[in-house]
RNA sequence: GCUCCCGUAGUGUAGUCCGGUCAAUCAUUCGGGCCUUUCGAGUCCGACACCCGGGUUCAAAUCCCGGCGGGAGCACCA
């Protein structure tokens, strides 16, 4: 099929074969039909950029080989809920492309996640712990076991009972699995399994189950009973992957493929969501699509086309390197996309009006795009009194200078404050003249909302309502999608 | 402090496992040229890198040792 179409478009072939050069590598055993990949979020707000990452490579791969995909929300915190999350990640999701084959909800899971800890308790490999935690963390720093280490398993279901039954409060009582006290890494010695949270209520459980796992332990559980073939996630989670690797152990489980790519960082990006969620209750943003953070809605809300996230992050690929993340190499990989279809108009910000004389009538035919004649053009009929909108900057140059072309219009010689028509000959850029773009005097008023927070306003020739919601560009200006266009047009900056 | 991971241009990346074809790839960025008319568009050309030191070898970005540098974890967060 391929070869076909390539043969019938040589320009395809050539593209593709271009961004062909970073192609993610094979995964290691990966069985065509049999790959069972997921994403991991926890449900405090909605994805951003940093989340992107992991979404689109395991995507890649289950696309790759034809298996399956499984968001996996993990609500055992709750502490650190949005109940909004439950249906803003799914969203977020799909906009990014993303094909979900199965949602779990670690919530739903709990007596899931009992049993296996039952079933630790009778191998030796868990035990109730009641000790102070400053205190059970400094004997673990020493090496050292706790009391309640060497527990006989009949203790440790009569603890578990009474952690079930409320008969513990808060930091009463945990369940720790056992690794190795003696382990050089003070990282994955003995970790806690399962802890007490009686004092927020879950949004979906509410108050039926106070016993809630650590993310160690449910992701072990889930990981295996889920499927998982492979695992990819970031270089953080390299300890948590020794701390789970023990409970497949015990159980001799067979282990996913892990890999751990680098750490991201992101310059510029308000990322943290608490910190976001503090902004938007403040009225400082005016929500999570705000285009001054780095939420996948705020991408959208940009014109950041989800393919090019996904370009993007494959381009990057799985290194253990910690690495940059590169705006400019995004913003490029986004115009790839949407220089071919953005229509142009003229936006004039800081307009000033500047009164055309010496004809009677002047018609301007601009391309909507100009490698797409097809798509036809925007016609303007400018009648006395002849007035434009041109940037205070470039009627300051004009004013200098003393001549002017507008594009697609007319050339102009400076007069008394004035532009005299002088033709139409665009020859005379050949000879030095500077081309400016202008706005009808009748033009709609229109503003766009930059990245930083400032807004340019100004007047825009007439958009139509088709434009809505696409990312146009406004030459000598730059892209933006059209949010709205009455009563004025609201634009957002995309590069 | 302990443990683990990593170190190719401003940024990201290919190559490192299986030394030579690597005076090192591609993209971005930056500089310059071109384009019967925008541009932060397109196109062409150019610029910039193998962390350091030793060793092995005819030959090292690639193997070994040491140093230096960066990052992560050591949570009743995920």
């Amino acid at each position: 099929m391929r070869s076909l179409a390539e043969a019938s478009d040589p320009d395809l072939f050539k593209k593709t074969k271009t961004e062909r050069k970073h192609e993610l590598p094979e995964l290691p055993g990966a069985v065509e039909g049999k790959v069972v990949m997921r994403v991991a979020p926890g449900p405090s707000g909605p994805l951003h950029l940093g989340h992107t990452r992991v979404s689109i490579l395991n995507d890649e791969y289950v696309k790759r080989y034809k298996g399956k995909y499984i968001d996996r929300i993990e609500d055992t915190n709750p502490d650190k809920i949005d109940p909004d999350a439950y249906k803003m990640i799914p969203e977020d999701l799909k906009w990014l492309g993303v094909e979900v084959h199965e949602t779990v909800v670690q919530s739903e899971r709990f007596e899931l996640y009992y049993s296996v800890a039952r079933q630790l308790i009778d191998m030796g490999k868990a035990y109730i712990c009641t000790c102070e935690a400053e205190a059970w963390r400094d004997m673990k720093e020493k090496g050292q076991a706790c009391p309640h280490r060497d527990q006989s398993p009949e203790e440790g279901h009569e603890l578990l009972d009474r952690m079930l039954s409320h008969s513990f409060g808060e930091e009463e009582a945990v369940l720790v699995v056992k690794t190795d006290l003696a382990h050089p890494n003070p990282a994955i010695r003995d970790f806690i399994g399962l802890r007490i949270v009686d004092s927020v209520l879950h949004p979906r459980t509410g108050d039926r189950y106070t016993v809630y796992p650590m993310m160690n332990f449910s992701v072990a559980v889930d990981d295996h009973f889920l499927g998982l073939t492979h695992v990819i996630r970031g270089k953080d989670h390299l300890n948590n992957t020794l701390r789970q690797e023990y409970i497949f152990d015990y159980f001799g489980w067979k282990k996913p493929w892990y890999h751990h790519y680098g750490l991201v960082q992101i310059p510029d990006a308000i990322l943290k969501t608490s910190t976001v969620r503090q902004g938007i209750l403040r009225g400082e943003y005016t929500g999570w699509d705000d285009v001054r953070l780095g939420t996948v809605r705020a991408m959208a809300k940009r014109g950041i086309k989800a393919e090019a996230i996904r370009r993007y992050w494959i381009d990057v690929g799985m290194k253990e390197v910690d690495i940059e993340f590169a705006w400019d190499n995004l913003f490029a990989f986004n115009k790839q996309i949407i220089d071919p279809v953005a229509s142009r108009y003229f936006f004039v910000w800081d307009p000033q009006v500047l009164e055309i004389t010496g004809t009677d009538r002047i018609e301007a035919r601009s391309p909507v795009h100009p490698d797409h004649p097809e798509r036809g053009t925007r016609d303007h009929v400018l009648l006395p009194p002849i007035k434009v909108y041109l940037t205070a900057e470039d009627l300051a140059g004009f004013k200098e200078r003393g001549t002017v072309r507008l594009k697609d219009l007319c050339n102009l010689r400076w007069e008394d404050g004035r532009g005299v028509y002088t033709g139409n000959d665009h020859n005379v850029l050949r000879e030095g003249v500077k081309i400016a773009h202008w706005a009808p005097y009748d033009g709609m008023r229109g503003e766009v909302h930059m990245p930083d927070g400032t807004v340019r306003s100004g007047i825009m020739e007439r958009i139509p309502c088709e434009e809505e919601d696409k990312v146009v560009q406004f030459e000598r200006f730059g892209f933006s999608r059209i949010e709205s266009i009455s009563p004025k047009v609201v634009a957002y900056f995309t590069q």
